[in-house]
DNA sequence: GAACTATATACCTTTTGAGGTATATAAGCC
DNA sequence: GGCTTATATACCTCAAAAGGTATATAGTTC
């Protein structure tokens, strides 16, 4: 069943935050990384995971690799996400991600503008601004 | 973190299938196990399951233990209850889970009363039904 | 008390997944 | 080509969980 494989998902704490922090934009890895303060093989792994059950997709952008949640969603999907949006937020430690996150994005604006809610198409410019 | 064990009993079916009959009211092992069609102590583990992580109480009625969700729910906990009904019909199972339930309770009702959504006190009333 | 019914638990096997260390790949810079 | 950065994979270990068989417990009926 589609539902399950969401709540399969959902139930690690290192991948609903993950999630979370995609509610609120695109992100490449090594921004996760300064993010959630978690070795990198650790976030891959779960990507990877999230990516096999169709909860994130990502494209490559120089030696970047964004990832995001699916633009094409189905019902439950959205309506999961939705509710984890809601949720999540009664976690403290979610909290202080969203709260990195939009520090982050200010200070990389410009910088690294594939990563965080605008939708550019841009080519990278740079070293990444983590 | 609270909300990942909701997903974490979200994320199996037959937890999900328990779930979503809960959802149309209090039922007793047996009549799970007739719905469901799967054996008894499957049934039995995952409700053990559901009880240990806080989604689901029972209580004894004669010989039957009869189980319902929590009478008081967290925020997570309502939330998600909520977006799992409006998800869970698009699984085939689940639906056809859903009628079984529908003609079991008209065929037990005043039989089985505790069974059901119906929030009676009565004594058990002869054999269980099943 | 013996037989029966409903439910739970013990014990075992197998699978899944999480996390870690080390290494590979891929792309950019000099 | 060699160095560096970003990301992924291989391999290992350990814990959790799923499902099965057999058995225990608790309460009911006779």
């Amino acid at each position: 069943m589609q539902l399950v494989r969401i709540y399969q998902c959902l139930c690690d704490h290192t991948r609903l935050r993950i999630l979370n922090l995609l509610l609120g934009g695109p992100l490449c890895v090594c921004h996760l990384q300064e993010i959630l303060g978690e070795p990198q093989v650790k976030i891959s792994k779960h990507l990877r995971y999230l990516r096999a059950h169709g909860l994130v997709e990502s494209r490559k952008v120089g030696l970047w690799r964004i990832y995001r949640l699916p633009a094409r969603r189905s019902r439950e999907l959205s309506a999961n996400l939705r509710c984890l949006q809601d949720c999540a937020a009664t976690d403290q430690q979610v909290r202080a991600d969203t709260a990195k996150q939009k520090k982050l994005q200010s200070r990389i604006a410009g910088v690294a503008p594939f990563c965080g809610p605008q939708k550019t198409t841009l080519s990278p410019v740079g070293r990444c601004a983590c």
